[in-house]
DNA sequence: TGCCTGTATGGTAACGATACCATATACTCA
DNA sequence: TGAGTATATGGTATCGTTACCATACAGGCA
């Protein structure tokens, strides 16, 4: 409410020019101990906040990063890259503009423009799940990460989860805990509209087999199956898997959703988890992982990670001039009780 | 990565002065059409985006909106609070900035700091999950709006989920559906540091006794039980309900959670969903409501409305000077099979 | 004809902070 | 002693935009 007090306000106020007071603001040096008290004071006093405004009209840069995101959100924990992206920008001293695309072209384009107009330092892309994208605007505009997502042809930097290495540690911690036979209920996306196959779906296949070869178990085609996530398909699928001749001793779900069906299709059955069936996740969705009983093992896809690589990537390549790179981050484990080891 | 494109080099491309660039471009009258169409051109041809920085430094109000975070997230669904305000905030052609307050009172300060530095027109607080609230700063300092928390004094507006409204609605629900003798696993905080009661735990069980005495139902408390939230507690609780002489046929739980594993126990007693026992839930965790089999009926809080009307109440209350007003959203039904109506 | 009003146009002073330049004093050293 | 350097200080142009003021011309009307 108070009207906005200026850097003139406090020179009057302490007696001395306005330069000696912007020196004294930016720590610079050749003002005497005795001028620097007397405009700290007045600062105090009168409650004074530098513009910005002013500051980045005069040349600074903005210290504003855009952050944009598509808006489909299938997995909730999506927007931890935001989180991510944050806590790195307020590290470096920047603020996060926030706009969504919102899946249409036009508005994603004029979310850009009011990046720019706000002339922002850098530009973070985030889609909700793992998937190539076509960017809603020109990359020449600003300089762009994406985060969880790519473009076909590798044009700009993004950073991505490593789904074969999260298919490739469930299976090894499957292996690990002894067991030979594993289930793999992979997903299978029927989404309309998504061009060429999910990332999420092959990599972790190729994780899958790449870790039974390493332990040299060959690979049965029985054991992997494709649930399109309806809760009556998981279910299918789970008991196709157990009334196999061979049936599986740990099953390897695509998701927690997934795991969630598999393991009330596993009581009907009246097998246990883990002593009968082992089972692991992915997604790490907290609400379900601990809410079963018992709770279960899975493997967290590195949103937090994504969004912090991001904007650091964004920073470091203000400086220097990287070419544009592919980063994949792995995916850990979460152990709970679903896997004797 | 093109030098910056001013009004003087629009107003030299197309032979005007820089006034009348700005009259065009502000659409005020006085400008003849011949001159507005060269400005328009050389527009076009420079690809000239004006800039926010000098406007408002000229006065124009900034067009932000800080965005501050708590940071603790329960519920993953919370950030759609951020969503909302990011509509209704875009609708009125602002942007949002955003901050985590990091739990800590000092990063929480500087933030707002941050904010004010760059003269956001409000300030949204969100908490991720409802409770009272202590505001990390001086309120005098902007216009704020909390949302899913308030102050104990509710000295600023707020607006929050309308727990009894919530517990109503589920237990109307079980009531429509016939039930006479409802079961409700509540919750219970065991969170340190948490001032008073929560206000979930207390409105929802209002607002089912309140259900039940508009149905002319008497209060059990044999019926009603709090939980710790661990999938044992809620496991037990179950059993407790469904052991007592006279047992429910429908159970309301405190969120999602607890329903899973109200799930699983009933599916031991052999009971089933929703002939023999009904469930209700609240939260409406997509990925839990629609993985269960039958699908969780649940209620749902209003977070993205919650977002909207924050920022919305921000919008309004620049022109006209509301008294603060504390706004309770309910808490819509969401209809799944877990009740059979 | 002379005055007023409506239309059209551009020059220029702000907005708040900073960088550059000019100036001033106090030392140091040959 | 005089020149040179380090320290201290303030005036002012500048960033890009808009508001205000001044100016100019056309037409309408008494």
């Amino acid at each position: 409410m108070s009207a906005k007090v200026t850097i003139k306000e406090i020179a009057k106020h302490a007696q001395v020019g306005t330069t000696t007071v912007s020196r004294v603001l930016n720590s610079h040096p050749y003002v005497s101990a005795e001028k620097r008290r007397r405009v700290m004071e007045a600062i105090k006093a009168l409650d004074y906040h530098p513009s910005q405004t002013a500051r980045h009209l005069r040349g600074s840069p903005s210290g504003l990063l855009g952050f944009l995101t598509d808006d489909v959100a299938t997995t909730p924990y999506a927007v931890d890259i935001i989180r991510g992206a944050q806590q790195v920008a307020w590290e470096h001293s920047m603020v996060l503009l926030v706009a969504d695309s919102g899946r249409n072209r036009q508005s994603a384009e004029a979310a850009v423009d009011v990046f720019l107009e706000r002339e922002v330092e850098g530009i973070v892309y985030a889609a909700m799940y793992h998937r190539p994208v076509e960017l809603p605007y020109d990359l020449e505009r600003a300089p762009t990460v994406l985060a969880n997502c790519f473009l076909e042809d590798r044009r700009s930097p993004s950073v991505v989860p490593d789904e074969f290495d999260g298919g490739y540690t469930a299976t090894e911690t499957l292996l690990k805990a002894g067991h030979r036979r594993i289930g793999f209920i992979n997903l299978w996306e029927a989404r309309v509209g998504i061009p060429s196959p999910m990332p999420a779906i092959n990599g972790r296949l190729r994780g899958y087999r790449q870790a039974l070869q390493d332990y040299g178990i060959p690979f049965d085609a029985a054991l992997v199956r494709f649930t399109n996530q309806s809760p009556a398909d998981n279910d299918h699928h789970t008991h196709g898997l157990m009334s196999l001749s061979e049936p599986p001793t740990a099953i390897f779900c695509g998701n927690d959703k997934v795991a969630m069906t598999c393991y009330s299709a596993l009581a009907e059955l009246n097998l246990h988890i883990p002593q009968d069936v082992a089972v692991i996740g992915f997604d790490n969705i907290v609400d379900i992982a601990e809410g079963l009983l018992p709770a279960l093992t899975t493997i967290q896809l590195p949103h937090y990670e994504m969004g912090k690589w991001a904007v650091q990537y964004l920073m470091d390549s203000q400086n220097s001039d990287l070419k544009p790179l592919q980063r994949r981050l792995p995916c850990p484990l979460v152990p709970r009780d679903s896997v004797q080891l």
